[in-house]
DNA sequence: GATGAATGAGACTTCATTCAT
DNA sequence: AATGAATGAAGTCTCATTCAT
């Protein structure tokens, strides 16, 4: 059983090319970019980047799996600390600002965390991040710092709806007013 | 200094019909109808939908501060129930939860939240709604129900960021998770 | 009731150009011209043209139908000579070697032509012509000159397959080839 | 002088199935299918495609050779037919029949009928069945059945305009209104 | 000689906005 | 003041053909 034929160095290359090309676009002009300037960023012509992608909505689509990929490594990376003996909740929390100050400068991102928060996911980097995300929140259950009915569905759900057009001080006050409703803590009067 | 002339009759009837059909257009279809369609809708062409708003921009603006007015209003009464007697922080919980419920199926209202959320607020609407909140998060801090350093600003980023295209549960489950971030009570499980 | 408010002078001026235009350009180089050259040939922008015809399609389609209409125009004059005592056959075979004249330089009419022999003919241009077309046929049959079995249809089955693309030389004698079957005589050798 | 340098035997299997595959996608999608297309249904890239058709037109053209032979012997079956006793105007009639009834399912073969009614015919299988064709016509001539100025253009001129695109009892009608044309009787009336 | 990725002009269509009537 | 036709840039996508590997 032949493997499907390795794709050619320079095919390769303009793949990653054009990923990173429309990142950069996407990231700063948001996903109406045309695909000729996508092309144009990423050094190649259209019809390549067509060929690449057959649709503009696949080209968004794999641009903002990248980004889930991200979410999911630093949900590991999070993960790894738990389990090293950093406090699960507190770790969940920095997780989910994180995520939050990555979609300011990258609206890729945020329809990453649209995506998560629409779907049940099914891909492997959403699986990935679900899994290490679920694993932080039943540490910090077992802690109880956690408050036992929240789910990983919650975490989605709020960051899917975080203010990413807002500015720092908002971020870090919407966040402020959105974690007493994961933790079990009453909420502290801020600074 | 002679006054603007007053609109002609006719003039201020085409103003509300416009204003009528793309709060509909609007609501139906989101921000993106054409011009066209509006136009066509409030019976009038496109060229006297452009004499009273220069902009689609300015036309949106204009539906959008009318949706803010219905919010101020619904804050108002809120208030008066609350004057009444009604306690504070389940008005403004359920306040929360009707404009919420608004946006849903009012994609203007959105935008509307979205504004409220993103501006100090210097239009008369707003500053009628954003009084009426105050009020109301004044007394329920008064009650000692919600916490003391919570904001109408905090309202607005709180609505301006809900989850309206999400279905009704994880609506309903999105106040679950937030409300506790505003009244001082330590969250208790959902049933 | 009121009627559909008589169109604007310069509008109906662009159609015009437009249909020209449209009909010079299809003449010359087939249906596949692009609406941007057939704008530019009827000096207005495409959106112009698209105001008009919405569609590709329906542009190609008004330019057909005005061929149609040139068609009924020659089947009446020559029905109108068959009434003023002319030969029915004649005419018949007269009116079908214009027909085909007339496709070889205007592609349009081909595709009229085909159109024709296409569908039963439910438009006024397209009942007019056949209408006339089996006047002649019945005046021919009558005459004993045309076979009794010929139908309109017949006629339009015919000149949809005429060798327009073919020397002069070719269509004469495509011409003389098809006659003996719509007549009574035995065929006659040619010159 | 060198000659040639003997192809390659994978070569000469490439363009077999180059061949192949082209009159299939065209057969059944007509002449419009992309040149990837074919090439995939070759099982090959389109690059080696283009190295033995340099033009999209060369591969058409090499399809339409190649249905052109098919008709070649057909004719020269119907020949033989002639040869063996057969009524030589019945075994033309039947011929004609025959193209016309595979251009509706095969549309590289209308465009062989076209090709062949535009061109002398200097190709190979062109000349096998135009001789052919001579052949049954002269034998018709010969009974005195078919007109003594029909030649072989008349016939490639005829089949070069069926109606294939038109419904099977059109196609019949077709045929019988043409073939007066062609012998000496006089129209007998259709059941 | 084969591969298949790259090219890029061009196709159709949409829509906010302007301007003659 | 209203009308609605005109504008034209922009958008997504296709495809015959070329050329590096």
């Amino acid at each position: 059983m032949t493997q499907a034929r390795a794709p050619r160095a320079d095919a390769v290359r303009n793949r990653k090319k054009i990923l990173a090309a429309a990142g950069e676009q996407i990231t700063a002009h948001g996903p109406e970019v045309g695909m000729d300037e996508i092309a144009a960023a990423a050094g190649v012509a259209v019809g390549t980047l067509y060929r690449h992608f057959p649709t503009k909505t696949d080209l968004v689509g794999a641009v903002v799996a990248g980004r889930v990929a991200r979410v999911a490594d630093d949900a590991e990376a999070a993960l790894a600390r738990v389990t090293a003996g950093a406090r699960a909740a507190d770790e969940l929390t920095a997780f989910l600002g994180r995520v939050i100050e990555a979609s300011v400068t990258d609206r890729a991102v945020k329809a990453a965390a649209r995506t998560l928060g629409a779907e049940p996911g099914d891909h492997d980097d959403e699986d990935r991040g679900g899994a290490a995300v679920a694993a932080i929140v039943r540490a910090g259950q077992a802690d109880g710092d956690i408050h036992p009915d929240v789910t990983v569905g919650d975490i989605y759900l709020l960051f899917s709806t975080a203010p990413t057009e807002q500015p720092p001080a908002a971020r870090a006050r919407w966040l402020a007013l959105v974690t007493p409703g994961l933790t079990t803590r009453a909420r502290q009067a801020e600074s």
